[in-house]
DNA sequence: AAAAAAAGAATGAACATTCATTTTTTTATA
DNA sequence: TATAAAAAAATGAATGTTCATTCTTTTTTT
């Protein structure tokens, strides 16, 4: 095996451990000791690839952000009438969240605690650029509400973490309906009345 | 001062210490000798009042949500229509949770982290019973779409939080028509199609 | 043989909790 | 009411553990 793979197997396997243990049982309760019995190497290791702590979970956190909004886009094109844009990208970070169920709890895990570097945070929502576009433009045309983006952001897409984590705590159960109702109550917060 | 008197006010201080400090910096970052310091006692005096730092911290969440609840029902009757009365509801969770930063922020951390027992979360969820209610009735009445409460409370309740959170970030403002067009987002998403 | 990567053990700081005293409050007695 | 003994509450310092990070040595690669 080329010595540059090997190299980012073990960083991959770093990352993987960060996100698990981080899931089960937050940033702080989770020691470097562990992340690196489960990654399967060395403590001292774990230097080689990250500067610290902070700066491991700051790149963990940059890395699942693009999967997740490489993953949300990459059915979309511009040239999609505006709800259908809409409806493509949302089913697209529907599917991620409620199947890549590991790097979605840990996003809403960074999204709602002081635990990522605010300059993190802020290089993670910049990803979000198309959406924010489509939006304007379905402004223009009268067929998105003119209200601010973090109004519809927080009505249409953001609905689909607090679902992902009451799945995963057992509390309710998606089927193919719930997801189509879900995408509906998206839908009907965010289009102008009547379109 | 009665003694009783100044003994809760000490289990005040080390609450509103515990929320102030995991606001800033979650829950392990917090240590029991800052809380001490904050609520100006000894550390060894936590432990006269709770039984280690899980316990506090349980504790705290309970106290909070009890007051978020109590906030959010005390104008509401059930004798008010569906739409009347969810809009009442709705209002003072946005007041709680725009007004009372505080506590708002901790809750979504707590929500949204293993930080606390499950069972103390299982009990938070009960205090939400008359919204619960009022949904079933409005299900009844044709008003409100025929879906699961979880989906309900996604779209109408949750999206409250994240504005709160990017208010808190600086990242939106809010104002008297912000919030408006916020429940009109809530009222479209959960409401019956021409209702 | 030299350089790079990885390892395990070591280090020192931070932490939750407990311990031994001191301070405050309550109770009982005159 | 005043006082002192007893009980309760509170304290600062001590304890033992856990952790992030570094150091020195070993292994692997060039």
């Amino acid at each position: 095996m080329a010595k540059l793979q090997k190299s980012i197997d073990k960083k991959n396997a770093l990352i993987n451990a960060t996100i698990e243990l981080v899931n089960n049982n937050g940033f702080h309760a989770t020691p470097m000791s562990k992340i690196a019995k489960m990654a399967k190497v060395s403590p001292a290791t774990i230097y080689l690839y990250f500067e610290n702590k902070q700066d491991l979970v700051n790149q963990t956190y940059l890395l699942v952000k693009s999967k997740y909004t490489a993953y949300a886009f990459a059915t979309y094109n511009a040239n999609l009438s505006v709800e259908e844009g809409f409806r493509t990208i949302w089913y697209r970070i529907a599917e991620f969240k409620f199947n890549d169920c590991k790097n979605g709890l840990f996003l809403a895990q960074c999204d709602n605690t002081p635990m990522i570097d605010e300059s993190s945070r802020q290089e993670g929502i910049r990803h979000l650029q198309p959406l924010l576009d489509l939006w304007e433009r379905g402004k223009k045309e009268g067929i998105i509400k003119p209200v601010s983006n973090y109004l519809l952001y927080a009505y249409s897409i953001n609905p689909l973490s607090f679902l992902m984590l009451n799945n995963q705590r057992g509390t309710c159960t998606l089927d193919e309906q719930f997801i189509e109702d879900a995408y509906q109550s998206a839908w009907s917060s965010i289009k102008c009345e009547g379109k």
